[in-house]
RNA sequence: GCGGCCGUUGCUGAAUGGUAUAAGCGAGGGUUUUAGGUGCCCUUGGGAGAAAUCCCAUGUGGGUUCGAGUCCCACCGGCCGCACCA
């Protein structure tokens, strides 16, 4: 397209073609590599600068990529250009910048090519950064190259195994709010300050049993609990991992519940602060909102109902609505609730209905069939059986401690072990599980709350008077929801029948992984199975060669498996003598052999950026303040802006948040949140065009003509989507870069729309922004001779109040990450350059370049170079608008009757709001349009607006 | 089902409650060129008119306001999140 031929050179030699724009992108590359030009000094350490930093801070960082083979297509840089066209204006604007990339290395696909091609996956991790390297400095980013890392680094790794030392040896604090070393846990425990669950001192107790208290209280613990395990995977899965449908993430297959031992991080202990601090965030309402609804937070009351024949085992429920107790009329525990085996007596009690039994002769056999079924669902099958409700009659009764009236005990599956306490009063006349449930097994309905006039409904679940919930003692009815609630609690907590309380429905996250390429957990076990922690001095625990990098995988529909990991296949890695220093000597141990889940090595790496090379502690403390710790408008400290996609909205940001206060509570950071401002950015979606079949069809084939569009004489349909090598239709930056650089790539993307904003890739349209430099590059150059033409000569009153304007609205863009609109304020300065022709004065030219440096860093080097000018404008100072050029010498003010412009004035901006409305009333065609009517008002907006309301 | 976001031109998109449609693409015309392409210049929401100018238009229908693309309500369409969470 832009290609140039001899004829062409040859009039125009020195024009800004591809040629040359390759040329000088090539050229300042690596002078900035040469100079590290963008290298941000620390406070100290051997990072920091010669002098004092006066400047004050900024760091910028962009979500940590995971290094793919397939390589990058022009949606993937989108964010790192923005965030470097950021961090140069901010750069520009007087500040330290620290900005850089590294690359969240361990992960499943390279150990699934592992598998596949027996390539070691630190080889093909290793090529593809080196792929993505080369990619994205053809784009002139300016990171810090001395600060970039990969997480399968072991001088990383070992800092990620060491705060996961740090998160096993500590505890949460309820009194104090916070964590606590656990040696401050044991320590109560042997003054006896805190009682040992049987009562027994501390000292009489063995080591498992220690273990096994302590365990009740480390903030990362091994436990035995229902886990999402996938056998198709041959691995198990957080909450976070699985899809709504009960199917894996990553490959799709389904997930079973499994009771194994795994790994758990106590991420519930951080439920409230992880609530809480989202209010001072400077995150998108829509981020803050999806992390509120995953940890769910709800206030209601715990319950206790006895149970008869059982008076030692009351049934506590959790509800949010203790207000509708009077109407709970039967019971329901979940399939895996413990009380389940001691509640269930050993026959059917007199008048149970027929369809309660499941057709079983007794309810043990009733209640065994009913879990083995449950059990052998997976969660895909829980969910396409929908709401059709089943369960089975325990055999049991609880007593309604309200209206003291027996109400049957059900086991049931729409009733979740994992929420609340895996126990609930049913209330159908206010809830529609209930309700529904009611119906199936023929129970009676209450209703407490009365619905509105003229209700049709069942369960109503909205607001109103409480009615028939009234006993000897205690009296809702007539009062509102809430006020109902209030009294009956307190009723509640004064009989010790129940108590307040707030539940989350976030889950403690599961923590190991069954897989080769992850982080090796520092743990080993002694002899007894007690899990000790590895002292620092044995850090980094390294991955060990092996034969075979899978884990064992099975039937994806095969419930009835167990994972095997790669890593306990190694015995002489696994079991080893070691002296854990802890005065115990040498002893055999064996070695935990799952590994990290991939989110471990992107919950701290922010940290490592400010500090990347120290191997004495996680981060240097001074220099961790200067670049995250709290100030003025960011009190929990924090980056300063981090962008990334939307899909990391729980996953990522809420682990990292959690790692960063549990680094905070131990003293360890300065900074209790670890993203100060959040930014999404939107997609780069693409056309996929398909044919007849609906196979996608190559979309850079595909021609538009008579209203469709065709490939290959075929018709095809074009529909949106995403950009990728099966839908064949992506673009790869270096094409882009290849047919114009990647100035014109960079301002193409930036100007495509809102960076918030998902829209679609439109090669044709990459020519306008090419076009653009060219003209900036001609109104500094001469195509012809190569020379700069600009003059010293004054620029005219027009072309001052025009650069002065684009100097005001473009640095207020780009510090609102408005970049498509900086480019059209920078674009209409050019055009205006160019339609005046003749020479530009280097007043001009010269903070038009520097204007346009942070968008196309490449041919502003380049210009400011020519302009004379030594070194690299990265660390200019960006051009200040005069005021009084901002405002044009008169404007356009219109004059309005009843909101309708009636007629324009040119008055002078300084106008005073009796001046204006003096001229605008005796203009003649408002004169006219009024027609003799009065005017009743007049709004005045000097010196753009008046508006005249007649009477 | 619940919650959130969004509907402006042929397309991507501008517009602190105050002149709707900036900038780019595409399209049409002109110019340079042997020619194509590139570059440069002009036009480009709809309707009426010779023109000045006027009328209509921000998914649909209401409302608040001197004034609404912008705020409120309902509906239609699209995107995203959650989903038996007691």
């Amino acid at each position: 397209m832009s290609e140039t031929t001899p004829a062409a050179e040859a009039a125009a030699p020195h024009r800004y073609t591809a040629a040359l724009a390759a040329d000088i992108e090539s050229r300042w590359q690596d002078f900035w590599d040469a100079n590290q030009t963008f290298a941000a000094p620390n406070p100290t350490g051997d990072l920091a600068g010669d002098g004092e930093l006066a400047r004050p801070k900024k760091f910028i960082m962009d979500m940590f990529p995971y290094p793919s083979g397939a390589g990058l297509h022009v949606g993937h840089p989108l964010g790192y250009i923005a965030t470097d066209v950021f961090a140069r204006f901010q750069r520009m604007t007087g500040h330290n910048v620290l900005h850089t990339l590294g690359f969240d290395a361990f992960g499943l696909p390279a150990e699934q090519y592992a598998v596949q091609t027996g390539t070691h996956p630190r080889v093909s991790t290793e090529a593809n950064m080196e792929n993505m390297r080369r990619q994205l400095r053809r784009l002139g980013l300016g990171h810090d190259t001395r600060r970039s890392f990969a997480t399968i680094d072991p001088d990383y790794y070992k800092w990620t195994q060491w705060i996961f030392l740090q998160i096993f040896n500590s505890w949460y604090d309820e009194q104090a709010d916070r964590a606590r070393p656990i040696g401050e846990l044991v320590e109560q425990f042997e003054k006896g300050e805190r009682d040992t669950p049987d009562g027994r001192p501390w000292a009489e107790l063995t080591p498992v049993e220690r273990d096994a208290v302590l365990g009740e209280y480390r903030l990362a613990y091994a436990s035995e609990s229902p886990v999402n395990w996938c056998p198709g995977l041959g691995t198990v899965l957080a909450n976070e991992e699985v899809t709504a449908d009960g199917r894996s993430e990553r490959g799709n297959f389904p997930v079973f519940k499994a009771k194994l031992r795994q790994w758990m991080m106590r991420i519930t202990a951080y439920a409230d602060r992880l609530l809480s601090d989202l209010d001072a965030l400077d995150w998108p309402e829509a981020i803050k909102l999806q992390q509120r609804n995953w940890i769910g937070r709800s206030e209601g009351a715990k319950v206790g109902f006895a149970v008869e024949g059982h008076p030692g085992d009351p049934i506590t429920v959790f509800t949010t609505r203790p207000d509708t107790l009077f109407g709970a009329t039967y019971m329901v525990l979940a399939p895996e609730h413990p009380l389940v085996d001691t509640v269930v007596p050993a026959a059917w009690p007199e008048g149970t209905k027929d369809a309660w039994t499941g057709g079983a002769a007794t309810p043990a056999e009733a209640v065994a069939e009913y879990r083995r079924q449950a059990q052998a669902k997976s969660d895909v099958e829980r969910q396409t059986e929908g709401k059709n409700k089943t369960g089975v009659f325990s055999g049991a009764y609880a007593v309604n401690p309200l209206t003291g009236t027996r109400i049957p005990v059900f086991v049931a599956d729409y009733v979740l072990m994992g929420y609340g306490t895996g126990a609930i009063m049913a209330v159908p006349g206010q809830d529609e599980r209930d309700w529904e449930f009611a119906t199936v097994f023929d129970l009676p309905v209450v209703r407490t709350v009365r619905p509105p006039e003229g209700w049709e409904g069942e369960a109503y679940t909205g607001q109103g008077p409480a009615i028939n919930s009234a006993n000897d003692e205690i009296d809702l009815n007539g009062l509102e929801v809430a006020d109902a609630k209030r009294k009956v609690i307190a009723y509640l907590e004064q009989r010790g029948i129940g108590e307040g309380t707030i539940n989350y429905r976030l889950r403690d996250w599961l923590f190991s992984r069954q897989r080769y390429w992850g982080e090796p957990f520092p743990i080993v076990y002694d002899e007894d199975g007690v899990a000790h922690a590895l002292p620092e001095s044995m850090l980094p625990l390294e991955l060990p060669e092996v034969e075979d990098y899978s884990p064992r995988t099975f039937e994806p529909d095969d419930a009835d498996t167990e994972p095997e990991t790669p890593l306990s296949r190694n015995a002489e890695w696994v079991h080893v003598e070691l002296d854990l220093g802890d005065g115990r000597g040498v002893r055999p141990y064996r070695r935990e052999t799952n590994t990290m889940p991939n989110w471990a090595g992107s919950c701290w790496y922010e940290l490592r950026y400010l500090d990347p090379h120290n191997d004495r502690k996680l981060v240097d403390p001074e220099i961790e303040r200067y670049w995250m710790g709290p100030r003025e408008g960011q009190p929990h400290g924090g980056v300063d802006l981090y962008v990334g996609g939307a899909e990391h909205a729980v996953l990522h940001l809420l682990y990292a948040r959690f790692w960063s206060k549990v680094l905070f509570d131990l003293g360890h950071v300065s900074s209790v949140e670890p993203f100060h401002k959040l930014f999404n950015q939107g997609m780069i979606q693409a056309y996929v065009y398909r044919d007849g079949r609906g196979f996608p069809v190559p979309a850079a084939e595909v021609e538009e003509r008579d209203g469709g569009y065709w490939y290959g004489g075929e018709q095809v349909k074009r529909e949106l989507g995403k950009m990728g090598k099966s839908l064949k239709n992506a673009v790869t930056p270096d094409e882009i870069a290849a047919e114009y650089g990647a100035d014109t790539l960079r301002l193409y993307e930036m100007a495509m729309g809102p960076l918030d904003v998902s829209r679609p890739w439109d090669t044709r349209a990459v020519v306008g922004q090419y076009r653009l430099l060219q003209r900036l590059w001609r109104n500094v150059v001469d195509e012809t001779t190569g020379e700069v033409t600009v003059t010293g000569s004054e620029p005219d009153e027009d072309t001052l109040r025009a650069l002065h304007k684009a100097i005001d609205g473009v640095r207020q863009d780009l510090e609102g990450l408005r970049f498509n609109t900086a480019i059209a304020k920078i674009t209409e300065l050019n055009n205006h350059l160019t339609k005046a022709g003749g020479p530009v004065p280097r007043s001009v030219a010269e903070p038009l370049v520097l204007l346009i440096a942070p968008l196309a860093p490449h041919i502003a080097e380049e210009l400011w170079r020519r302009l004379g000018h030594d070194g690299s404008l990265a660390h200019e100072d960006l051009p200040v608008a005069d005021p009084a050029y901002v405002v044009d010498e008169t404007v356009t003010c219109v004059v309005q009757i009843k909101g309708k412009i009636k007629a324009r004035l040119e008055v002078p901006p300084t106008i005073s709001d009796a001046d204006l409305e003096a001229q605008a009333l005796a203009d003649p065609a408002v004169v006219a349009a009024l027609d003799g009517a009065g005017v009743r008002k007049v709004i005045v907006r000097a010196p753009k607006l008046v508006n005249i309301v007649p009477a």
